[in-house]
RNA sequence: CGGGAUGUAGCGUAGCCCGGUUAUCGCGCCUGGUUUGGGACCAGGAGGUCGCAAGUUCGAAUCUUGCCAUCCCGACCA
Protein backbone atom coordinates (compact mmCIF):
# COMPACT_ATOMS: atom_id res chain seq x y z
CA UNK A 1 0.00 0.00 0.00
CA UNK A 2 0.83 3.58 -0.38
CA UNK A 3 0.04 4.70 2.87
CA UNK A 4 2.92 2.45 4.51
CA UNK A 5 5.78 4.15 6.37
CA UNK A 6 8.70 4.05 6.25
CA UNK A 7 9.87 2.44 10.27
CA UNK A 8 11.89 4.40 12.81
CA UNK A 9 14.57 1.91 12.52
CA UNK A 10 15.37 2.18 8.75
CA UNK A 11 15.72 6.07 8.87
CA UNK A 12 14.01 7.87 11.82
CA UNK A 13 14.19 11.28 9.25
CA UNK A 14 12.14 9.57 6.39
CA UNK A 15 9.59 8.14 9.61
CA UNK A 16 9.09 11.72 10.10
CA UNK A 17 8.60 13.22 6.88
CA UNK A 18 6.13 10.26 5.55
CA UNK A 19 4.10 10.33 8.98
CA UNK A 20 3.37 14.08 8.45
CA UNK A 21 2.78 13.35 5.30
CA UNK A 22 0.52 10.63 5.18
CA UNK A 23 -1.15 11.36 8.07
CA UNK A 24 -2.46 14.68 6.50
CA UNK A 25 -1.23 17.20 9.13
CA UNK A 26 0.97 18.83 6.11
CA UNK A 27 2.17 19.12 2.66
CA UNK A 28 4.94 20.54 0.89
CA UNK A 29 4.39 23.63 -1.18
CA UNK A 30 5.50 25.39 -4.18
CA UNK A 31 7.43 27.67 -1.95
CA UNK A 32 11.02 27.19 -1.17
CA UNK A 33 10.59 26.26 2.92
CA UNK A 34 7.24 26.82 3.70
CA UNK A 35 3.95 24.44 3.79
CA UNK A 36 0.77 23.57 3.63
CA UNK A 37 -1.08 23.07 7.10
CA UNK A 38 -3.59 20.66 5.70
CA UNK A 39 -7.34 20.28 8.27
CA UNK A 40 -5.91 17.76 10.62
CA UNK A 41 -2.87 19.40 11.09
CA UNK A 42 -4.42 22.94 11.74
CA UNK A 43 -7.28 21.06 13.82
CA UNK A 44 -4.66 20.09 16.33
CA UNK A 45 -2.74 23.20 15.95
CA UNK A 46 -5.89 25.40 16.54
CA UNK A 47 -6.86 23.05 19.93
CA UNK A 48 -3.34 23.78 21.13
CA UNK A 49 -3.36 27.19 20.40
CA UNK A 50 -6.69 27.67 22.10
CA UNK A 51 -5.59 25.83 25.14
CA UNK A 52 -2.65 28.07 25.20
CA UNK A 53 -4.83 30.71 24.31
CA UNK A 54 -6.65 29.88 27.64
CA UNK A 55 -3.68 29.91 29.97
CA UNK A 56 -1.97 33.40 28.72
CA UNK A 57 -5.91 34.74 29.22
CA UNK A 58 -5.68 33.60 32.76
CA UNK A 59 -2.76 35.16 33.90
CA UNK A 60 -3.99 38.39 32.66
CA UNK A 61 -2.38 38.57 29.30
CA UNK A 62 -4.72 39.98 26.51
CA UNK A 63 -4.38 39.40 22.41
CA UNK A 64 -2.83 42.17 20.14
CA UNK A 65 -1.81 42.31 16.17
CA UNK A 66 1.01 43.99 15.16
CA UNK A 67 2.22 44.95 11.51
CA UNK A 68 4.18 41.89 9.05
CA UNK A 69 6.64 44.38 8.19
CA UNK A 70 9.07 46.36 9.82
CA UNK A 71 11.18 49.37 8.99
CA UNK A 72 14.62 48.56 8.57
CA UNK A 73 15.33 51.64 10.86
CA UNK A 74 13.47 49.71 13.50
CA UNK A 75 14.51 46.46 12.88
CA UNK A 76 18.30 47.52 13.81
CA UNK A 77 17.47 50.08 16.83
CA UNK A 78 18.48 46.90 18.96
CA UNK A 79 21.93 45.88 17.71
CA UNK A 80 22.42 42.45 18.89
CA UNK A 81 18.74 41.44 18.36
CA UNK A 82 19.32 42.75 14.71
CA UNK A 83 22.62 41.18 14.31
CA UNK A 84 21.30 38.02 15.47
CA UNK A 85 18.49 37.75 12.73
CA UNK A 86 20.22 39.33 9.94
CA UNK A 87 21.21 36.65 8.21
CA UNK A 88 17.91 34.97 8.47
CA UNK A 89 15.67 38.13 6.68
CA UNK A 90 13.42 38.43 4.07
CA UNK A 91 13.11 42.11 2.86
CA UNK A 92 10.69 43.88 1.05
CA UNK A 93 12.19 46.77 -1.72
CA UNK A 94 8.87 47.24 -3.86
CA UNK A 95 5.74 47.95 -3.92
CA UNK A 96 4.53 47.09 -7.59
CA UNK A 97 5.03 45.63 -10.46
CA UNK A 98 4.42 45.99 -14.05
CA UNK A 99 3.79 44.59 -17.07
CA UNK A 100 7.13 43.15 -19.00
CA UNK A 101 7.82 45.13 -21.93
CA UNK A 102 10.31 42.28 -23.45
CA UNK A 103 8.12 38.89 -22.04
CA UNK A 104 4.87 39.33 -22.80
CA UNK A 105 1.96 38.11 -20.82
CA UNK A 106 4.70 38.24 -17.77
CA UNK A 107 5.35 40.78 -15.20
CA UNK A 108 8.41 42.51 -13.54
CA UNK A 109 9.41 44.15 -10.77
CA UNK A 110 8.36 48.02 -11.43
CA UNK A 111 12.20 49.89 -10.61
CA UNK A 112 10.40 52.77 -10.46
CA UNK A 113 8.73 51.34 -7.20
CA UNK A 114 11.22 51.11 -5.03
CA UNK A 115 10.92 52.21 -1.54
CA UNK A 116 12.72 54.75 0.21
CA UNK A 117 13.10 52.46 3.27
CA UNK A 118 13.34 48.52 3.22
CA UNK A 119 10.53 46.46 5.10
CA UNK A 120 11.78 43.65 7.13
CA UNK A 121 9.26 40.60 6.86
CA UNK A 122 9.32 40.32 11.06
CA UNK A 123 11.40 37.14 12.39
CA UNK A 124 10.32 38.06 15.89
CA UNK A 125 8.42 41.89 16.45
CA UNK A 126 10.33 42.74 19.35
CA UNK A 127 10.87 45.87 17.72
CA UNK A 128 7.78 46.78 15.70
CA UNK A 129 6.34 46.55 19.46
CA UNK A 130 8.95 48.42 21.45
CA UNK A 131 8.75 50.96 18.74
CA UNK A 132 4.87 50.82 19.42
CA UNK A 133 5.35 51.23 23.51
CA UNK A 134 7.07 54.16 23.30
CA UNK A 135 3.50 56.01 22.86
CA UNK A 136 1.35 53.83 25.11
CA UNK A 137 4.00 53.92 28.44
CA UNK A 138 4.42 57.62 30.37
CA UNK A 139 3.65 56.44 33.75
CA UNK A 140 3.71 53.24 36.19
CA UNK A 141 0.57 53.83 35.76
CA UNK A 142 0.62 52.36 32.13
CA UNK A 143 2.35 49.05 33.69
CA UNK A 144 2.51 46.21 33.35
CA UNK A 145 1.16 45.45 29.45
CA UNK A 146 1.04 42.15 29.13
CA UNK A 147 -0.04 41.40 25.81
CA UNK A 148 0.29 38.53 23.01
CA UNK A 149 -0.06 38.19 19.32
CA UNK A 150 -0.94 35.08 17.26
CA UNK A 151 0.91 35.41 13.91
CA UNK A 152 3.09 34.40 11.49
CA UNK A 153 7.49 35.15 10.94
CA UNK A 154 9.27 34.32 8.47
CA UNK A 155 12.98 33.35 8.89
CA UNK A 156 14.77 32.16 6.01
CA UNK A 157 16.01 29.06 6.67
CA UNK A 158 18.73 27.26 4.93
CA UNK A 159 17.25 23.81 5.31
CA UNK A 160 13.49 23.50 5.81
CA UNK A 161 11.67 20.27 7.36
CA UNK A 162 8.30 20.39 8.09
CA UNK A 163 7.19 21.87 11.20
CA UNK A 164 10.68 21.77 12.92
CA UNK A 165 11.70 24.30 10.85
CA UNK A 166 10.28 26.17 7.91
CA UNK A 167 10.49 29.90 6.34
CA UNK A 168 7.38 30.41 7.40
CA UNK A 169 5.57 29.21 10.67
CA UNK A 170 2.95 29.95 13.12
CA UNK A 171 3.53 31.16 16.64
CA UNK A 172 2.46 33.58 19.44
CA UNK A 173 5.03 35.98 20.91
CA UNK A 174 3.84 37.36 24.61
CA UNK A 175 5.81 40.73 24.69
CA UNK A 176 5.42 42.17 28.37
CA UNK A 177 6.22 45.27 29.72
CA UNK A 178 7.32 46.32 33.65
CA UNK A 179 7.96 48.49 35.99
CA UNK A 180 10.42 46.57 38.11
CA UNK A 181 13.24 43.92 37.11
CA UNK A 182 11.98 41.65 39.37
CA UNK A 183 8.62 42.20 38.14
CA UNK A 184 9.92 41.25 34.51
CA UNK A 185 11.45 38.22 35.64
CA UNK A 186 8.72 36.90 37.68
CA UNK A 187 6.95 37.17 34.28
CA UNK A 188 9.50 35.37 32.56
CA UNK A 189 9.07 32.63 34.88
CA UNK A 190 5.65 32.65 35.29
CA UNK A 191 5.57 32.04 30.90
CA UNK A 192 8.09 29.12 31.06
CA UNK A 193 5.76 27.13 33.88
CA UNK A 194 2.51 28.21 31.65
CA UNK A 195 4.61 26.53 28.62
CA UNK A 196 5.69 23.22 30.96
CA UNK A 197 2.52 22.65 31.82
CA UNK A 198 0.65 22.95 28.83
CA UNK A 199 3.33 20.59 27.17
CA UNK A 200 3.54 18.44 29.89
CA UNK A 201 -0.18 18.32 30.70
CA UNK A 202 -1.87 19.04 27.16
CA UNK A 203 0.63 17.52 24.51
CA UNK A 204 1.82 14.34 27.44
CA UNK A 205 5.60 15.42 27.05
CA UNK A 206 8.02 16.05 29.54
CA UNK A 207 10.37 18.89 29.89
CA UNK A 208 12.97 20.14 31.16
CA UNK A 209 13.23 23.48 32.23
CA UNK A 210 16.28 25.61 32.62
CA UNK A 211 18.12 28.69 30.85
CA UNK A 212 20.42 29.02 28.15
CA UNK A 213 24.12 29.94 28.38
CA UNK A 214 25.24 33.20 26.67
CA UNK A 215 25.91 31.40 23.63
CA UNK A 216 22.42 29.54 22.91
CA UNK A 217 21.03 32.98 24.47
CA UNK A 218 18.47 34.86 22.25
CA UNK A 219 19.43 37.85 20.99
CA UNK A 220 19.19 40.85 22.61
CA UNK A 221 17.60 39.29 25.99
CA UNK A 222 19.50 39.06 29.17
CA UNK A 223 18.39 35.61 30.10
CA UNK A 224 16.87 32.76 28.18
CA UNK A 225 14.31 30.30 29.58
CA UNK A 226 13.69 27.27 27.77
CA UNK A 227 11.63 23.90 28.08
CA UNK A 228 13.65 21.14 26.58
CA UNK A 229 12.36 17.65 25.43
CA UNK A 230 13.34 14.31 24.37
CA UNK A 231 12.66 12.72 20.96
CA UNK A 232 12.12 9.26 20.47
CA UNK A 233 15.77 8.99 18.58
CA UNK A 234 17.39 10.78 21.69
CA UNK A 235 17.97 14.32 19.85
CA UNK A 236 16.70 16.83 22.21
CA UNK A 237 14.48 19.54 21.15
CA UNK A 238 13.49 23.15 22.47
CA UNK A 239 9.71 23.67 22.86
CA UNK A 240 9.40 26.79 23.83
CA UNK A 241 11.71 30.18 24.66
CA UNK A 242 10.43 33.07 27.71
CA UNK A 243 13.19 35.30 27.35
CA UNK A 244 14.12 38.42 30.35
CA UNK A 245 14.86 41.16 28.17
CA UNK A 246 15.82 43.42 30.76
CA UNK A 247 15.89 47.32 29.59
CA UNK A 248 18.03 46.62 26.44
CA UNK A 249 14.62 47.06 24.29
CA UNK A 250 13.21 49.85 26.34
CA UNK A 251 16.97 51.41 26.16
CA UNK A 252 16.82 51.00 22.34
CA UNK A 253 13.28 52.47 21.70
CA UNK A 254 13.85 55.23 24.27
CA UNK A 255 10.68 54.02 26.56
CA UNK A 256 10.80 55.73 29.94
CA UNK A 257 8.54 55.78 32.66
CA UNK A 258 7.45 57.97 35.46
CA UNK A 259 7.78 55.72 39.26
CA UNK A 260 5.55 57.32 41.95
CA UNK A 261 8.49 59.70 42.92
CA UNK A 262 8.83 60.97 39.46
CA UNK A 263 11.75 59.35 38.57
CA UNK A 264 12.56 58.08 35.29
CA UNK A 265 13.79 55.04 34.40
CA UNK A 266 13.69 52.53 31.17
CA UNK A 267 11.21 49.98 31.64
CA UNK A 268 11.85 46.13 31.90
CA UNK A 269 10.76 43.38 29.24
CA UNK A 270 10.12 40.25 28.92
CA UNK A 271 9.22 38.19 25.30
CA UNK A 272 8.30 34.19 25.39
CA UNK A 273 7.18 31.90 22.56
CA UNK A 274 5.89 28.92 21.02
CA UNK A 275 5.28 27.59 17.66
CA UNK A 276 4.33 25.06 15.25
CA UNK A 277 7.23 23.22 16.14
CA UNK A 278 5.72 22.00 18.84
CA UNK A 279 3.97 19.79 16.98
CA UNK A 280 7.05 18.35 15.38
CA UNK A 281 7.62 17.33 19.03
CA UNK A 282 4.43 16.16 19.49
CA UNK A 283 5.17 13.85 16.60
CA UNK A 284 8.31 12.77 17.68
CA UNK A 285 7.50 12.01 20.90
CA UNK A 286 4.90 9.80 20.39
CA UNK A 287 4.39 8.38 17.54
CA UNK A 288 5.29 4.50 15.99
CA UNK A 289 5.79 2.42 12.89
CA UNK A 290 1.84 2.61 12.40
CA UNK A 291 1.67 6.22 12.71
CA UNK A 292 0.67 9.18 14.80
CA UNK A 293 -0.89 8.99 18.40
CA UNK A 294 -2.37 11.90 19.57
CA UNK A 295 -2.64 12.82 23.16
CA UNK A 296 -6.78 12.71 23.64
CA UNK A 297 -6.47 16.42 25.16
CA UNK A 298 -5.49 17.85 21.65
CA UNK A 299 -6.33 15.07 19.17
CA UNK A 300 -8.84 16.43 16.71
CA UNK A 301 -10.84 13.30 16.85
CA UNK A 302 -10.72 11.54 20.08
CA UNK A 303 -13.09 8.76 19.65
CA UNK A 304 -13.91 7.32 16.16
CA UNK A 305 -16.80 5.36 15.68
CA UNK A 306 -16.67 2.63 12.49
CA UNK A 307 -19.75 0.39 11.75
CA UNK A 308 -19.12 -2.96 10.27
CA UNK A 309 -22.48 -3.75 8.32
CA UNK A 310 -23.89 -6.43 5.79
CA UNK A 311 -26.12 -3.96 3.09
CA UNK A 312 -28.46 -1.28 3.57
CA UNK A 313 -31.07 -2.77 6.07
CA UNK A 314 -28.27 -3.69 8.95
CA UNK A 315 -26.23 -0.30 8.50
CA UNK A 316 -29.54 1.48 9.08
CA UNK A 317 -29.49 -0.13 12.41
CA UNK A 318 -26.08 0.62 13.47
CA UNK A 319 -26.54 3.52 12.50
CA UNK A 320 -29.18 4.35 14.88
CA UNK A 321 -27.22 2.76 17.54
CA UNK A 322 -23.63 4.49 16.92
CA UNK A 323 -25.95 7.83 16.93
CA UNK A 324 -27.06 6.90 20.63
CA UNK A 325 -23.41 6.29 21.02
CA UNK A 326 -22.30 9.39 19.78
CA UNK A 327 -24.73 11.53 21.50
CA UNK A 328 -23.98 10.40 24.54
CA UNK A 329 -20.24 10.96 24.07
CA UNK A 330 -20.95 14.18 22.65
CA UNK A 331 -22.84 15.33 26.23
CA UNK A 332 -19.94 14.55 28.05
CA UNK A 333 -17.89 17.11 25.37
CA UNK A 334 -15.85 14.69 23.73
CA UNK A 335 -14.92 14.93 20.49
CA UNK A 336 -15.74 12.08 18.31
CA UNK A 337 -16.13 11.17 14.41
CA UNK A 338 -18.72 8.62 12.98
CA UNK A 339 -17.17 7.50 9.62
CA UNK A 340 -20.10 5.52 7.83
CA UNK A 341 -18.61 6.30 4.07
CA UNK A 342 -19.60 3.49 2.63
CA UNK A 343 -17.01 3.93 0.34
CA UNK A 344 -14.04 2.45 2.09
CA UNK A 345 -14.12 -1.09 4.11
CA UNK A 346 -13.97 -1.21 8.28
CA UNK A 347 -10.13 -2.36 7.71
CA UNK A 348 -9.25 0.40 5.58
CA UNK A 349 -10.64 2.69 7.90
CA UNK A 350 -9.16 1.15 10.89
CA UNK A 351 -5.58 1.66 9.47
CA UNK A 352 -6.65 4.55 8.15
CA UNK A 353 -7.40 5.81 11.71
CA UNK A 354 -4.27 4.45 13.52
CA UNK A 355 -2.34 6.67 10.56
CA UNK A 356 -3.76 9.95 12.03
CA UNK A 357 -3.45 8.49 15.77
CA UNK A 358 -6.70 8.63 17.10
CA UNK A 359 -6.74 7.50 20.61
CA UNK A 360 -9.61 5.26 21.08
CA UNK A 361 -11.76 3.30 17.78
CA UNK A 362 -15.03 1.51 18.60
CA UNK A 363 -16.21 -0.70 15.94
CA UNK A 364 -19.94 -1.13 15.74
CA UNK A 365 -21.63 -4.54 13.95
CA UNK A 366 -24.94 -6.11 14.14
CA UNK A 367 -23.24 -8.72 16.72
CA UNK A 368 -22.14 -6.21 19.41
CA UNK A 369 -25.59 -5.07 18.92
CA UNK A 370 -26.95 -8.67 19.75
CA UNK A 371 -24.32 -8.66 22.64
CA UNK A 372 -25.03 -5.37 23.81
CA UNK A 373 -21.27 -4.62 23.46
CA UNK A 374 -19.13 -2.47 21.59
CA UNK A 375 -15.68 -3.25 19.94
CA UNK A 376 -13.03 -0.80 21.63
CA UNK A 377 -9.62 0.02 20.65
CA UNK A 378 -7.13 2.11 21.72
CA UNK A 379 -4.27 3.81 20.25
CA UNK A 380 -1.44 4.26 21.79
CA UNK A 381 -1.32 0.25 23.35
CA UNK A 382 -3.00 -1.17 20.43
CA UNK A 383 -5.09 -3.31 23.13
CA UNK A 384 -8.92 -4.51 21.74
CA UNK A 385 -11.41 -5.31 24.10
CA UNK A 386 -15.61 -6.01 23.78
CA UNK A 387 -16.68 -3.29 26.09
CA UNK A 388 -20.16 -3.33 27.44
CA UNK A 389 -22.86 -0.26 26.27
CA UNK A 390 -24.20 0.56 29.27
CA UNK A 391 -21.90 3.03 30.73
CA UNK A 392 -19.88 3.44 27.40
CA UNK A 393 -19.65 6.93 27.62
CA UNK A 394 -18.63 7.45 31.01
CA UNK A 395 -16.03 4.71 30.67
CA UNK A 396 -14.37 5.96 27.70
CA UNK A 397 -13.93 9.45 29.22
CA UNK A 398 -12.11 7.44 31.71
CA UNK A 399 -10.02 5.99 29.20
CA UNK A 400 -9.05 8.89 27.43
CA UNK A 401 -7.86 10.54 30.62
CA UNK A 402 -5.87 7.21 31.63
CA UNK A 403 -4.63 7.43 28.04
CA UNK A 404 -3.26 10.97 28.24
CA UNK A 405 -1.63 10.13 31.54
CA UNK A 406 -0.12 6.47 30.27
CA UNK A 407 1.31 8.45 27.14
CA UNK A 408 3.17 11.04 29.71
CA UNK A 409 4.51 8.39 32.02
CA UNK A 410 5.57 6.23 29.16
CA UNK A 411 7.04 9.60 27.71
CA UNK A 412 8.87 9.94 30.92
CA UNK A 413 10.05 6.90 31.17
CA UNK A 414 12.13 6.97 28.33
CA UNK A 415 13.43 10.75 29.15
CA UNK A 416 14.39 9.20 32.27
CA UNK A 417 15.95 6.27 30.80
CA UNK A 418 17.77 8.80 28.36
CA UNK A 419 19.20 10.75 30.66
CA UNK A 420 22.61 9.61 31.69
CA UNK A 421 25.14 11.50 34.24
CA UNK A 422 29.04 11.63 33.16
CA UNK A 423 32.17 12.42 34.40
CA UNK A 424 34.89 11.17 31.76
CA UNK A 425 35.10 12.48 28.54
CA UNK A 426 35.46 8.84 26.61
CA UNK A 427 32.18 8.17 27.83
CA UNK A 428 30.92 10.88 27.17
CA UNK A 429 31.44 10.68 23.46
CA UNK A 430 29.90 6.72 23.63
CA UNK A 431 26.83 7.86 25.43
CA UNK A 432 26.43 10.54 22.73
CA UNK A 433 26.95 8.35 19.56
CA UNK A 434 25.74 5.18 21.00
CA UNK A 435 22.58 6.15 23.29
CA UNK A 436 22.02 9.42 22.95
CA UNK A 437 19.34 11.32 25.16
CA UNK A 438 20.56 14.13 27.55
CA UNK A 439 24.18 13.67 29.37
CA UNK A 440 24.49 15.52 32.32
CA UNK A 441 27.77 16.44 32.63
CA UNK A 442 30.31 19.58 34.82
CA UNK A 443 31.10 22.45 32.25
CA UNK A 444 33.63 24.89 33.77
CA UNK A 445 31.32 27.85 32.40
CA UNK A 446 33.27 29.09 29.56
CA UNK A 447 32.10 29.48 25.81
CA UNK A 448 35.26 28.75 24.43
CA UNK A 449 34.68 24.84 26.05
CA UNK A 450 31.02 25.00 24.68
CA UNK A 451 32.07 25.05 21.65
CA UNK A 452 34.61 22.82 21.32
CA UNK A 453 32.56 20.29 22.73
CA UNK A 454 30.24 20.95 19.92
CA UNK A 455 32.94 20.83 17.23
CA UNK A 456 33.99 17.55 18.44
CA UNK A 457 30.47 15.70 19.47
CA UNK A 458 27.69 17.87 17.69
CA UNK A 459 26.47 18.28 21.26
CA UNK A 460 25.13 21.41 22.56
CA UNK A 461 24.43 22.44 26.15
CA UNK A 462 20.46 22.17 26.05
CA UNK A 463 20.30 24.28 29.19
CA UNK A 464 21.08 24.32 32.85
CA UNK A 465 18.34 23.08 34.78
CA UNK A 466 16.01 25.30 37.06
CA UNK A 467 16.93 24.66 40.52
CA UNK A 468 20.23 22.83 39.67
CA UNK A 469 21.85 20.71 42.50
CA UNK A 470 25.18 22.73 42.88
CA UNK A 471 27.88 20.15 43.47
CA UNK A 472 31.55 20.72 42.86
CA UNK A 473 33.06 18.56 39.76
CA UNK A 474 35.44 19.04 37.21
CA UNK A 475 34.79 19.64 33.20
CA UNK A 476 34.17 16.77 31.07
CA UNK A 477 36.45 18.59 28.67
CA UNK A 478 38.91 20.63 30.61
CA UNK A 479 38.91 18.68 33.83
CA UNK A 480 38.69 23.12 35.35
CA UNK A 481 36.77 23.26 38.46
CA UNK A 482 32.64 23.40 37.90
CA UNK A 483 30.03 24.23 40.01
CA UNK A 484 27.35 22.09 38.39
CA UNK A 485 25.98 19.89 36.02
CA UNK A 486 24.44 20.93 32.95
CA UNK A 487 22.81 19.01 30.10
CA UNK A 488 24.26 17.87 26.82
CA UNK A 489 22.89 16.93 23.80
CA UNK A 490 22.33 16.59 20.44
CA UNK A 491 19.38 18.68 19.31
CA UNK A 492 16.93 19.38 16.49
C1' C B 1 24.90 28.38 0.85
C1' G B 2 28.90 23.98 -0.22
C1' G B 3 29.09 18.27 -1.34
C1' G B 4 26.01 14.00 -2.91
C1' A B 5 21.38 11.82 -4.75
C1' U B 6 16.62 12.17 -6.89
C1' G B 7 12.49 14.26 -10.06
C1' U B 8 8.08 9.89 -15.48
C1' A B 9 -0.53 10.18 -14.00
C1' G B 10 -2.77 11.59 -7.10
C1' C B 11 1.18 7.83 -4.94
C1' G B 12 5.03 4.16 -5.97
C1' U B 13 7.61 2.81 -10.40
C1' A B 14 9.79 0.52 -15.76
C1' G B 15 12.09 2.75 -19.82
C1' C B 16 17.34 6.68 -19.90
C1' C B 17 23.66 4.00 -20.34
C1' C B 18 22.88 2.70 -26.45
C1' G B 19 17.61 9.10 -29.13
C1' G B 20 13.16 6.36 -33.39
C1' U B 21 5.38 4.46 -34.06
C1' U B 22 0.44 5.06 -29.44
C1' A B 23 5.65 5.88 -22.51
C1' U B 24 5.41 0.34 -18.65
C1' C B 25 3.29 -1.78 -14.46
C1' G B 26 0.92 -1.66 -9.51
C1' C B 27 -2.02 1.20 -6.08
C1' G B 28 -5.49 5.04 -6.14
C1' C B 29 -9.58 7.45 -9.21
C1' C B 30 -14.51 6.96 -12.38
C1' U B 31 -18.91 3.53 -13.96
C1' G B 32 -21.68 -1.00 -13.01
C1' G B 33 -22.16 -5.27 -10.00
C1' U B 34 -20.94 -8.42 -5.88
C1' U B 35 -19.14 -7.16 -0.95
C1' U B 36 -18.17 -5.10 4.25
C1' G B 37 -15.45 -8.02 12.03
C1' G B 38 -7.91 -5.65 9.94
C1' G B 39 -5.94 -1.79 4.09
C1' A B 40 -12.23 -6.52 -0.72
C1' C B 41 -13.27 -8.76 -5.71
C1' C B 42 -14.89 -8.91 -11.00
C1' A B 43 -15.73 -6.23 -15.58
C1' G B 44 -15.24 -1.80 -18.19
C1' G B 45 -13.02 3.23 -18.29
C1' A B 46 -10.55 7.99 -17.56
C1' G B 47 -6.12 10.19 -16.36
C1' G B 48 0.75 12.23 -18.80
C1' U B 49 3.58 19.97 -20.52
C1' C B 50 8.23 12.48 -18.75
C1' G B 51 10.19 18.89 -12.71
C1' C B 52 10.78 23.85 -15.76
C1' A B 53 13.43 26.43 -19.74
C1' A B 54 16.82 26.71 -23.50
C1' G B 55 20.08 23.92 -26.79
C1' U B 56 21.93 19.63 -30.07
C1' U B 57 19.12 16.62 -33.73
C1' C B 58 15.10 14.98 -39.32
C1' G B 59 13.43 13.23 -34.41
C1' A B 60 14.56 14.07 -27.08
C1' A B 61 11.63 10.93 -21.18
C1' U B 62 16.56 9.44 -23.15
C1' C B 63 22.21 13.73 -24.94
C1' U B 64 24.06 19.11 -23.22
C1' U B 65 23.45 23.62 -20.26
C1' G B 66 20.83 26.60 -16.86
C1' C B 67 17.02 26.89 -13.30
C1' C B 68 13.38 24.87 -9.65
C1' A B 69 11.94 21.35 -5.95
C1' U B 70 12.74 17.28 -2.53
C1' C B 71 15.97 14.03 0.39
C1' C B 72 20.86 12.94 2.81
C1' C B 73 25.60 15.14 4.76
C1' G B 74 27.87 19.95 6.37
C1' A B 75 27.48 25.44 7.88
C1' C B 76 23.00 28.31 10.15
C1' C B 77 18.73 27.97 13.25
C1' A B 78 12.60 28.12 17.10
Amino acid sequence: MSKELTTRAEDYSQWYNDLVLKSGLADHSSVRGCMVIKPYGFALWENMRDQLDKMFKETGHVNAYFPLFVPKSLFEAEEKNAEGFAKECAIVTHYRLKADPNNKGKLMVDPDAKLEEELIIRPTSEAIIWNTYKGWIQSYRDLPILINQWANVVRWEMRTRLFLRTAEFLWQEGHTAHATKQEAVEETERMLDVYADFVEEYMAVPVIKGIKTPNERFAGAEETYCIEAMMQDGKALQAGTSHFLGQNFAKAFDVKFSDKNNTLDYVWATSWGVSTRLIGALIMAHSDDQGLIMPPKIAPIQVVIVPVYKGEESKAVIDEKAQGIINELKALGIRVKYDNNDNSRPGWKFAEYELKGVPVRIALGLRDIENNVVELARRDTKEKKSQSMDGLAAYVNQLLADIQQQMYDKAVAFQTEHTTACDSWDEFVKLLDEKGGFVSAHWDGTAETEEKIKEQTKATIRCIPLNNVQESGSCILTGKPSTQRVLFARAY
